[in-house]
DNA sequence: GTTTTCCACATTGCATACAATTTTTAATAT
DNA sequence: ATATTAAAAATTGTATGCAATGTGGAAAAC
């Protein structure tokens, strides 16, 4: 495996965390220079690693004026979810009509991180929830499924960051479990509700306030200078 | 209007477009030097357009080794197709529930813009074949069933340059014509069933070029039923 | 004749410099 | 005070240079 890692490679893999994790809330600018002094490069690696966000939906860089965490409309979360549920209907299709046991054990294994990122509180339990589904998507084998749930996921996510509460419940852990479950009795119809259910109670959480504070890019990046887990 | 273009823009938009008019073949190398020559900009510029095409998955950029026309493995194809079907379906649903006569025009008049490409035999036609699909997604008012549509096209595009027969009968103009009437006539049974016809009907340009493969007359005929039940 | 080694060449990764554009600040006029 | 304008500062767009990595081919070894 060519594990030749790029400075933009990393950048790019601490900013995503960092977005998904709601440390960087969305409508932060992003400038290239104080993401390059940050991380300890130039601003052609931050450029780089931002063009590439960019493409994810998780950043929005206007010409001149530089990047931001991107900031979904509120009426895009109604889109947004709709084309979530196609999607992850196909996907949960896919896995009923071939499902390993050790896709069975992968998820198990995630949700269990789930909960221990939960347990302590952390900001992680955000980020894991969304990559739940994301690990489902993989486990289909299908790079361009997994490309296209992990976008809608991101962008999901961020709908949540600006209007939803903060993260109270986040992402019912139940509902994976449940989900699992019926998978792996390979029961389709028991599994797309289950799933049907789960995304529309993530979408009613996006309701309430927006909170806009410009915040200092540079103190919160510190926490995210190298990537504990790997991305998907 | 922000008329504001940028020069990575621009190069963005040529190479796309050489690209899906199979001008550049898929495996065809794309050095940072030789791109930045021909457009006479720097390889900054190049770079910075070479980055979104591939995040576009039209180019794969290895580490230290450079960028290439992406070369999907045939066994992708079945995958994509797949995948195509599934967003395809969601663009059809959606525009069915509400079709302006604006939206009609703006369909017909693509069409005879592709009828006048492919009487001049002008490769524009190609790329013209395909952009009807992201003008359909256009029309549902949904940015991001519009990007997945279009990466989706441009993916399947890729694979009809690399297996495809070179562009013959391409695109099926006649089921264009017969998917916008059914969408005129909002009858949603009828558009799906040409659209899965259709999809069908291009993927097949990609198989068929595995002569004595297991051609199933049986299971192809059986698309061309129009059975709506059978949709979903 | 085939394989291996090594070196020149080509190409990328990254940093830096400078011009163009936007944003902020200060000064002036109303 | 408020609005307007102009200069200064900050930030991006782009070009270029250098070091690092990869590639191809000639020479040497087998």
């Amino acid at each position: 495996m060519s594990t030749t890692s790029t400075r933009s490679d990393s950048i790019y893999a601490s900013l995503r965390r960092a977005i998904l994790e709601q440390a960087l809330k969305p409508g932060t600018k992003l400038p290239e220079d104080s993401i390059g002094e940050t991380f300890g490069v130039s601003r052609t690696s931050a450029r780089n690693a931002l063009v590439r966000l960019e493409t994810d939906g998780l950043v929005e860089m206007r010409p001149n004026r530089g990047a931001a965490v991107a900031m979904p409309e509120f009426n895009e979360a109604e889109d947004v979810f709709a084309l979530r549920r196609c999607l992850e209907r196909e996907v949960i299709e896919r896995l009923c009509r071939r499902m390993s046991n050790d896709s069975i054990d992968a998820l198990r294994s995630h949700v269990r991180e789930e909960e221990r990122a939960l347990r302590a509180s952390s900001p992680r339990s955000i980020r894991l929830a969304g990559e739940f589904h994301i690990l489902l998507a993989e486990l289909t084998g299908s790079a361009e499924l997994t490309g296209f749930v992990s976008r809608i996921v991101s962008r999901a996510s961020l709908i949540l960051a600006r209007f939803g509460r903060p993260h109270s419940a986040e992402c019912g852990i139940d509902e994976h479990l449940r989900l699992i479950d019926a998978l792996a009795a390979q029961d389709a119809a028991a599994a797309l509700a289950i799933m049907d259910a789960h995304l529309h109670a993530v979408e009613d959480r996006a309701n309430s306030d927006d909170t806009g504070k410009d915040t200092d890019v540079a103190s919160i990046l510190g926490r995210y200078l190298n990537d504990p887990d790997q991305l998907r």
